[in-house]
DNA sequence: CCAGACGTTGTT
DNA sequence: GTCTGG
DNA sequence: CCAGACGTTGTT
DNA sequence: GTCTGG
C-alpha cells in the first residue's frame, strides 16, 4: 500500500501549515502522482534542536529509503514503505526510527482495490475533505558523499482501519497535528507509544473516491487524476 | 569464521 | 515470472 | 504503487 | 553497520 500519493501544495504553504522553515525556497508544480524515486517535501526537526517544540525545516528528499550501508542507492527502490509493527528490529530502519523521523505532507493517497477474482483493479483516492494536509509518519536516511550524496525517506504503514479496509488492508500511518512535535522530538529515541496509537478519527473523516486508471502511469500528472469517476466503472 | 542479506506488497 | 524505473 | 522491459550481433 | 545461516 501507499505507493502513490499527492503533494499539491507549494513549499510556502507547507512551511506555514507545518510550522517549518522553508529550505526548498523554490516553486514546485502540484504533484498529483507522487511515485517512489521522486523528490518530495518532508518536514524534520532542525539540527541541534531539542524537545517536542524543536524548530522544524521543510526539505526535499527522494522517496525510497537507502540505508547508509547500502552498496548501491538502487536499494531504496523497494524501501518506500516500512511496517510499523517491525520497524524497530529491521536492520534497514531501526537506526532511523531512533534518530531520523520525518513528517511526510500529503493531500491524499491512492490504493488499488483488487476484484475478488484478482484479475482487475480499481484505483481509489483517499483525501481530506477540508483541504488540510495529512502527515504520514516517515523515516529518513542519508547515503553517500559528495556528488553521490542522497537523502531519502520511507513512509510507515499500519493495518487499515474503519472504512479504509473496504479498499485495502494497509494504510499510511497518520499522525494528528497534536503528535507532530513528539514524533519529531530529537531527544526521543523510543516512539513505540506513538506508533501504538494511530489517528483513527482522521481516517474516518477521509473521502474514498474511485478514480480513473490514468494514475497508474507515473508519467501522468494532472488534476484529472483525482476526479471521481462514474459509479458504473467501480467494483466496490 | 566468512558470506550474504538487509524490504513491502500481494498472492498462493 | 521478475526486475527496473518513475 | 504500476508500467514496461526482459537480448545479442552486426550494421547504419 | 549488524545480524543470520552455514
Amino acid at each position: 500500500m501507499c505507493g502513490r500519493y499527492t503533494s499539491k501544495k507549494n513549499p510556502v504553504e507547507l512551511a506555514e501549515e507545518f510550522d517549518a522553515e522553508d529550505r526548498i525556497a523554490e516553486q514546485r508544480r502540484p504533484d498529483f502522482n507522487v511515485a517512489p524515486t521522486r523528490n518530495e517535501p518532508v518536514v524534520r526537526a532542525e539540527r541541534d534542536q531539542h524537545g517536542p517544540q524543536a524548530a522544524r525545516e521543510l526539505v526535499e528528499m527522494r522517496w525510497g529509503l537507502v540505508p547508509f550501508w547500502a552498496k548501491d542507492p538502487k536499494a531504496g527502490g523497494r524501501m518506500f514503505n516500512a511496517r510499523a509493527e517491525t520497524l524497530t528490529t529491521k536492520p534497514a530502519f531501526r537506526s532511523a526510527v531512533k534518530k531520523r523521523r520525518v513528517l511526510v505532507p500529503a493531500d491524499g493517497w491512492y490504493e488499488w482495490k483488487k476484484s475478488e477474482d484478482g484479475k482487475t483493479k480499481q484505483p481509489y483516492y483517499m483525501t481530506t475533505q477540508d483541504g488540510s494536509s495529512l502527515a504520514f509518519a516517515g523515516l529518513w536516511e542519508s547515503w553517500g558523499t559528495g556528488e553521490d550524496y542522497l537523502q531519502t525517506y520511507t513512509i510507515i504503514t499500519t493495518e487499515a482501519q474503519g472504512q479504509l479496509t473496504e479498499v485495502h488492508d494497509r494504510m499510511p500511518f497518520l499522525l494528528p497535528a497534536s503528535a507532530w512535535g513528539d514524533w519529531l522530538d530529537p531527544d526521543r529515541d523510543d516512539v513505540t507509544d506513538l506508533l501504538a496509537t494511530p489517528d483513527l478519527e482522521r481516517g474516518e473523516q477521509l473521502e474514498l473516491r474511485p478514480v480513473g486508471a490514468d494514475v497508474g502511469k507515473v508519467a501522468n500528472n494532472s488534476p484529472e487524476l483525482i476526479e471521481r469517476i462514474e459509479p458504473g466503472a467501480v467494483l466496490l
